[in-house]
DNA sequence: AACGGTTTTGACAATCATTCTCACTTTGAG
DNA sequence: CTCAAAGTGAGAATGATTGTCAAAACCGTT
């Protein structure tokens, strides 16, 4: 799975990537933590590079299905994007500021499977985010 | 945070519920599985007892609050409620069916809190949703 | 370099769940 | 009964996401 190291191949379709979706992968790749389609549309304008609005949601979702982007959503339902490892994963999310831990957990993998099939379930597959504030947003709440 | 004081007695709010909140919460405990609040307003007019929709988004997020009811998002942001038990525990997810089982896992929520709390993480809670087909459904699949 | 067909783009309209507004009704206390 | 606070509901407002479709970019071919 783990093929070419930084052949950048946004390879959605079997085309070569645009402008656009270059832009937009490497906006990604550039931030830390989930970002919202409209807040990648608004900085890709900020930067000069204009991307239309539907072309930021395409692209991310194409992104999305071929697995180099991770979309979880928020508590009030929004989307939100990060560019991924494309090995399984979880994430350790910081509710004050947003700051993002991947972390694994083989034992939970392994959990999960077993009561689904215990359960006669079969094609399983599983989402899993822990939220918490993390030591420097406890430090700084008074 | 609101936790301790859980008084377990029928009070939502510090209030005598009113028909509609009785509506909504005996609704949702006839129902198997996951229910969306335009599913339940509907269901509420149908069964003739007209509940504005206003009010089941109300009534709904109250009960969340309150934790007589858990809330999970559908793959497209659409917010859907179950009646619960009120101990933690995860849901194991039929994605061609909607049926719903509920399964717990120690081991999880202890590996979570520690996984948070190595990242100097705290107030630390999780969601955690298992998907696959169910038994019946692949069985009908062809 | 021009050509034709296919894919992608982007401005804007359309959707749809959810929230807001505010006048009206219900409830509980005195 | 009377008042005030709480709850309700119809419809407007919001805001993210998706659909539409003509114009632009692309690609292999001539």
């Amino acid at each position: 799975m783990t093929s070419g190291t930084n052949t950048s191949s946004t390879a959605a379709t079997s085309r070569k990537p645009t402008r656009q979706q270059v832009a937009v992968a490497e906006l990604l790749e550039r931030s830390d933590d989930f970002t919202s389609a409209q807040t990648v549309h608004a900085r890709l304008r900020d930067a000069g590079a204009g991307v239309g609005l539907a072309t930021v949601y395409r692209t991310l979702q194409s992104m999305v299905e071929a697995g180099t982007v991770d979309v979880l959503r928020t508590d009030d339902g929004e989307a939100v994007y990060r560019a991924c490892s494309t090995h399984h994963h979880h994430h350790l999310v910081c509710r004050a500021c947003g700051r993002t831990v991947e972390v694994e957990g083989p034992a939970v993998e392994r959990w999960a499977d077993k009561v689904a099939s215990d359960h006669g379930f079969s094609g399983v597959t599983h989402t899993l985010e822990i939220f918490g504030t993390c030591a420097d947003c406890t430090a700084t709440a008074d």
